[in-house]
DNA sequence: CTGTTAGCGCGTTCAT
DNA sequence: ATGAACGCGCTAACAG
């Protein structure tokens, strides 16, 4: 029924293993032979049968891709990115590595089954993206995982989170400290002096770096740090706009208002607008990531734009060998300031 | 190095046979038996091997997913909840399917490319995303192969696109020409005439069926439909920018733009912004898709809503036989037309 | 440059 | 309910 090597090779005059070398084109073969099998297997429609293949040679031509939800541009440009120099050199039989896309939806349990899956399917390498979880508990068990899939030949490349020592995962971190305080430092050296932040989950490091910055720059200024500021919630718009109402009730003076990301950030403009708060004259906003929307949100928005698409792109020629490791197994990526119409001196 | 299967069985004093059996729950196994293995499968930290098992079996977890881009949100939530969908029942070895996400760039070579991968991955089912090339030769080649992934036991379902006669695909459409036509027939009840209308790529469905849409609603009302009101280009940002500039310079007097899709909308307000044109006031905007960010656009979009998170579970759900095919294989999923503040009277 | 041989690790008969 | 044996389709030595 379904047509195989053997049959490729008996139309071909030649034996299975001529094909194989030919599809896998890693040996050398006479032009004349390599035409014969190529016409035969065109012939014959054959399609190589990819799980014995990978059985065979004991790997694969998946590339696991960790996001905590596709459907956020956030994670989707950088899948995208990640996938697109998935192809070329070294991937088996003329193909290209396929992308296989998990979405963890940040739970730790996910996480970890993914993993496994993916460690079932002998992945060539994974690539996870985004924040991680704190939680010590989580992470010796992530570090475990990761060891053991180093340990069978799958290359792990860390892309938007902090390094994991000792597991041999590559990482790629964005400098979400340096950035939140670029960020807050704007706006400070704009008069803002109420400054709210709407942070993200608690028990993640983008959020505590972020986090960290703002404070950073508050405490370099000498302003206060009042935790009655600082509401913590999902990376949605939703949670953006449910927390820029809470501020608004607990302190109607604040002039500035530091969303997680740019997601929350656009939540928080819909609040202020319901509110009837402009923006920036009333209260200034941020965001965070620079996600394509940000720019034609009105005002737009200022943000720090993290490099999605380089970083995922690079992630992604590592995690295949075409790039080299950075020393140390880290190389850190920096976010720029985006000054946009969104920010303005404090009323 | 590697534990397999027979390492399990020895340790756990069963067959091979057993410990596979435990794995796959398909037969039936004495509680202290299964006990036994599992704790074995534990204490060896035993992974299953996927090439091996799909090998074995001749088919494997893995279900494709098609989509133009999956940077772009109107195909990362179909590809977020298609995936979703994914686990439970059916699947092998008590994992979930997996996702292998395949981003075509909307090129029809990369189309066959990646459906001849996923035949070789043996992919358990195929969902394809997203409006369709309409050329000939690509439409019979890639009706072969989908006929030969069904002959081979995969399951296809087209999410977003025309049916195909013949292919055993199931096919859930979305009525892109409904759709175009209560928009525009929502613009020409406001008063307006001169309605400009930037379309996608002149050969997709999609783009077809949206202007069908549109002229029909002209027609019903005796407007003239003048060619040099539409523009075609690709779905992004950029395209609505530069289309709606073009069209200012053609004809100064049109009040209401039609755009592609939400995203090329927000490319269209930009290029009024910046032209000092008001919108609603001077000029409406309307999109398509209602994506997460057209709602927060200024002044919000108006736009037909197409349940992309639902369509995208249901031929998830189709794809891993937890749902019926819908009757004759196709099911038209209509838009809903959300009329917000960005659309208003002709000036 | 090409053919021969021997598994890769598992699912699935067929027995018991 | 469990075990033994075979083969899925391919790659990787090893010869030649």
């Amino acid at each position: 029924m379904t047509v195989t090597l053997a049959d490729v090779a008996e139309r071909a005059q030649v034996s299975p293993a001529t094909v194989s070398r030919v599809l896998n084109g890693n040996y050398p073969v006479a032009a004349a032979t390599r035409e014969r099998v190529l016409r035969a297997v065109d012939e014959l429609d054959y399609v190589l049968n990819g799980p014995a293949s990978a059985l065979a040679a004991a790997t694969s031509d998946l590339v696991g891709i960790l996001v905590n939800d596709i459907a956020d541009p956030f994670f989707g440009i950088m899948a995208g990115a990640v996938q697109s120099e998935l192809g070329g050199p070294g991937a088996r039989a003329g193909g290209e590595r396929m992308a296989v896309v998990c979405n963890t939806g940040g739970s730790p349990e996910r996480e970890l089954t993914y993993l496994t899956l993916l460690q079932r399917q002998r992945a060539a390498a994974v690539v996870i993206t985004g924040g991680a979880l704190e939680n010590p508990e989580h992470l010796a068990a992530l570090g475990g995982k990761l060891r053991r899939l180093r340990d069978a030949g799958t290359r792990v490349v860390l892309c938007g989170r902090p390094p994991m020592p000792d597991t041999g995962a590559v990482a790629l971190t964005f400098d979400n400290r340096g950035g939140g305080q670029r960020l807050t430092e704007h706006l400070l050296g704009l008069g803002h002096r109420r400054v709210a932040y709407i942070a993200g989950p608690e028990d993640r490091t983008t959020t505590r770096h972020r986090l960290e910055g703002h404070r950073a720059a508050l405490a370099a200024l000498g302003v206060p740090d009042d935790p009655a500021l600082v509401l913590h919630g999902p990376y949605d718009r939703r949670s953006g706009y449910d927390a820029t109402l809470e501020l608004l009730r607990r302190d109607p003076g604040i002039t500035a208002v530091v969303a997680a990301n740019d997601t929350v950030a656009l939540g928080a403009c819909a609040a202020l607008r319901d509110r009837g708060v402009t923006i920036p004259g009333a209260v200034s906003v941020a965001g965070f990531d620079d996600l394509p929307f940000s720019v034609d949100a009105v005002p737009a928005l200022t943000t720090v734009r993290l490099p999605l698409q380089s970083a995922g792109a690079r992630a992604g020629r590592i995690a295949v060998g075409r790039d080299p490791e950075p020393p140390g197994g880290i190389a850190t990526i920096q976010g720029e300031l985006m000054v946009r119409g969104s920010t303005g001196a404090a009323a």
